[in-house]
DNA sequence: ATGAAAGCGCTAACAC
DNA sequence: GTGTTAGCGCTTTCAT
């Protein structure tokens, strides 16, 4: 590893003199352009790159910012490795290392938050589910010094910073794609609060009234099993549907498997949605229409405000719009 | 931040000693036990963990390993996480940041590695695809003095430490499980070499004749579309079979959609098993039997290694035996 | 038994 | 225009 020494050394100058020409910080001083340009091509000849060591040391840093992830949207919806692609390509680029965690149950998330005065890190990156049993841990550490951002469905104070997919929009795109392709009596798996109002949005948009009797509540469950309760439960009452809109990937394919034990087709009989585009899109006997939450994007820009914290900087929260992707099942 | 300057302080001792009793290095010389008790209760008290920055900095360390990750398996399959959350066990555990790299391209790698002497970091961390191509830049890294581990299905050279399930076990121990379960002609879609072995062992071992007619050959490739395509052929060609040993649980799951298609019972006229025991496994419409590669293990233990490496001990290549799971396609 | 000093790589205030 | 100095937090050698 070249240090400036090394180059400093080379060129008979002083060590300051590198460090402030590399830098570009010149502060009430200035340089020959001789020794510029001889500082600059040596720098570029030993490729040379400043040890984030020293840097954070003298900055008073510690070059390393947390990553809380609890995997989300159910294993296999790809959302935490999305989220994560995202967060390493924003760090990679400004040269910060990671503290990367991933914590399974909240108690985890709790022992963890306690360990923030030895955590060593600039910022912290939470993700995952927003339990209220997080807000005081986090809202703690913030207090003790640590910015804090957030990439949760729901923002968890006013004070926290958060990154999210817009979550009514999600089944307010796909309701209204349902709508467009002709269905008059979508059914909806209701699991988030703010998914149901898209839904219901998109219909009172349409003039389509709202039949209770369509809904299937299962609050804040996500997987198969309850897309196959979903159908299960509409056949047995004998409601009519030719669409649903679930609430993930995971309902809607349920969903499929028990229309087909029923020999119901899709898309023909019944046009069938999900969301977060994650793989089993494409691992479902017909391939599924879903709603991504573009988390990729969600965790470059989550990383890139938390920077922008740990600089001072003030940043507001975000909102991200969610993309349709139409495929066989709609 | 605690340091080792303000318990010293606070203490009116020397930093000196402050440090040498916390690391219980003493080296040449002793501490009373009076202020040995002192310094240790002072560093319970505040909380104290050394500033890895300033550790690494004084031992010429740089306090971050670099793992480079190619999302493998497919999407979805779960092997990528798995393998994170246990490379990131590891390295919490001893303090280590990480430099986090997907890479999708083997073009995108091969960029990477040129960055090898700018990385800064004290090891490498190589997982996903044994491409040949990967062998130059990655020897070329050792060569540069930083220790490289991969996880990898096969090792890439004798000369860097690889971790891996083993590979031929694992349709080895699907192979073994249909017979017991009564098949007689197990049909086998052949994408690696090594798991095509391991499907002629357990045949060999149990006096089945392998038929040629049985192998659906798609080297290299994992995807839903190869498992549709293998029973099709098969199908076409009217060859019988009352087991298939997919090589992932996309394949497997492509199979059963196309066995659906065709009305052909699973498990009751033919049993199914895939690898990677992904989130996939509980979408399918039969739930799928599959043999787990135990990712998060191979991640804690190549981390391991890592660090056993960069302390300058020798370790050498380790293989993990995969372990199967029984659900109701077989 | 304890401490002073040097130095890892870097930057910034302040000489000259 | 250029250099000197001090110091971020830590460890280790060598005094005392």
């Amino acid at each position: 590893m070249t240090t400036l020494k090394d180059i400093a050394e080379e060129l008979g100058v002083s060590i300051a003199l590198v460090s402030k020409v590399i830098s570009g910080r010149m502060g009430t001083t200035g340089a020959s352009e001789k020794t510029r340009k001889a500082i600059l091509a040596k720098t570029r000849e030993r490729n040379f790159r400043p040890n984030p060591l020293g840097v954070a040391l003298r900055a008073g840093r510690r070059a390393a910012i947390g990553v809380f992830i609890h995997p989300q949207g159910g294993k296999g919806s790809g959302l935490t490795e999305s989220l994560l692609a995202g967060i390493a390509e924003t760090l990679n680029a400004n040269d910060e290392r990671l503290w990367l965690t991933f914590y399974k149950a909240d108690q985890q998330f709790l022992q963890r938050c306690s360990q923030t005065s030895r955590m060593n890190v600039d910022g912290l990156l939470v993700a995952g589910i927003a339990h209220r049993e997080l807000v005081e841990p986090i809202l703690k550490i913030e207090r003790s010094g640590v910015p804090v951002v957030t990439v949760v469905s729901e923002p968890l104070s006013p004070a926290i910073p958060n990154v999210y997919s817009d979550v009514a929009q999600q089944t307010y795109l796909s309701t209204c794609h349902l709508i467009d392709r002709g269905c008059k009596r979508i059914a909806h798996i209701h699991s988030l609060d703010e998914r149901l109002k898209g839904y219901r949005q998109a219909l009172r948009e349409h003039q389509i009234e709202f039949d209770p009797a369509l809904v299937y509540h299962d609050i804040q469950h996500f997987e198969v099993q309850h897309g196959v309760a979903a159908v299960r439960q509409w056949l047995e009452q004998g409601v009519t549907f030719d669409g649903i809109v679930a609430q993930s990937d995971h309902q809607a394919i349920g969903a499929i498997h028990e229309l087909s034990r029923h020999s119901i087709k899709v898309p023909e009989a019944v046009r069938v949605t999900g969301v977060d585009n994650s793989p089993l899109c494409d691992a479902s006997p017909v391939p599924l229409t879903s709603v991504s939450q573009e988390m990729a994007q969600a965790g470059k820009l989550a990383a890139q405000m938390l920077l922008q914290r740990v600089k001072g900087e003030t940043v507001k929260s975000a909102i991200i719009s969610p993309t349709l992707h139409v495929r066989a099942s709609s």
